[in-house]
DNA sequence: GTCTATATATCGATAGAC
DNA sequence: GTCTATCGATATATAGAC
């Protein structure tokens, strides 16, 4: 923490882009809201301390964001265009079948709940200070993402693959599971983030999976 | 909400006591605190706001309770105990498999969920509020209450009705289902908490029971 | 772009009368 | 037990020099 050089890091996963250049102040200051918001929640998060992490006084904050509800409105839509997109991707380079997919889908969640990506870190009762169009915005990303995981299931209930469970009612199951991760998981306990979501993959799949058609 | 009458409320789901007699004061106030922390986090929970919920001035809360934090960790230890209580008492009647009781558990903690019973509510970075003591505490109650579902995973594996996944990664997984539960459900919703359960309770078991013994 | 200085509001908590 | 009045700290945000 309070890291004052301009070397990429690598501790935080969410970033792409910046894997030669030093990153820009802007990117500093909004590293530094994004820790502050997921381990603190909005409001025990100051503006002093986030601007103290980006190494610039509180005054000059205000020349990156206009105020601090709009700062978490930024990261917040930042990190989650990301993991949208991650998801995607490896969803999309997973296989043929629903399956592969799902499972494609829910290691990553879990891999990005271990590894603290901002959007599932950050505390969710603190919704309620977004203003009203940043939270109707907020609540769309976050359906957009779940709703990833929904059409598999049901996509794979109607192929055949899965036994008809609630698409929503499971897909919320495997958020959740990713969360509670996000909240125990530790870098230097027993288990990878790997090896978590295999363990979570086989417990969703061994539950919707069909049996391979057994003779009456 | 804001209501200052002394009748017993009916749509806080947490105790149990005051059936007939209107409740004290302290309940009250208890009532109103538990209502703010789960609401909106510890730090943006106003005493002032408690106070006025309670009815009583902020200066009169404190002749209640010494500190926000000694506040906030007596309805956490009070509500840990009730909840703690019913599930006890769920997975005792449930019947004599494992899957019955892990079933009955997995039930009643998605019910207290979707009630919004406090300990599965409370917003889970605000431990770090908590003195080091009553940190400690809090951590061992939360222990006990997941140790009710590993303890019927694991023995339940040790008995042969279940297959042999990780105890506590799925206590961890149920556990988590239910906070997710709680974070969406809305009375007015489609489903009721019992259907919720149900269904919750089938992805489970599904996962984790062994075929009946297919001759090979 | 970055700073010092400050405005303004609200917070938790206390003193002391009744 | 409950109140009025207030203390001291800290919060977000702004003004204006450089």
């Amino acid at each position: 923490m309070r890291r004052r050089n301009g070397a990429a890091s690598a501790d935080v996963p969410e970033g792409g882009e910046q894997t030669l250049a030093p990153i820009s102040r802007l990117e500093m200051v909004r590293q530094a809201a994004r820790a502050h918001f997921a381990a603190h929640g909005y409001e025990a998060a100051s503006m002093r301390d986030i601007a103290a992490d980006a190494g610039i006084h509180i005054a000059t904050l205000y020349f990156y964001c206009s105020t601090k509800e709009q700062l978490l409105f930024d990261v917040l839509k930042e990190s989650f265009e990301q993991i949208q997109d991650s998801l995607r991707e490896q969803i999309a380079a997973a296989g043929e079948t629903y399956a592969a997919r799902l499972a494609a889908g829910i290691a990553l969640h879990v891999k990005l709940c271990a590894e603290k990506a901002f959007p599932t870190t950050f505390n969710r009762v603190d919704i309620q200070r977004l203003s009203d169009e940043h939270r109707a915005e907020y609540i769309s990303m976050r359906d957009a993402y779940e709703r990833e995981l929904r059409d598999l299931i049901s996509c794979g209930i109607g192929a055949g693959e899965f036994r008809a469970v609630d698409p929503k009612l499971t897909a919320f199951a495997i958020v959740g599971i990713g969360h509670t991760v996000g909240y125990w998981y530790r870098p230097d306990g027993p288990l990878t983030p790997e090896q978590i979501g295999a363990q979570y993959v086989d417990l969703i799949l061994t539950s919707l999976q069909r049996p391979p058609a057994a003779s009456p």
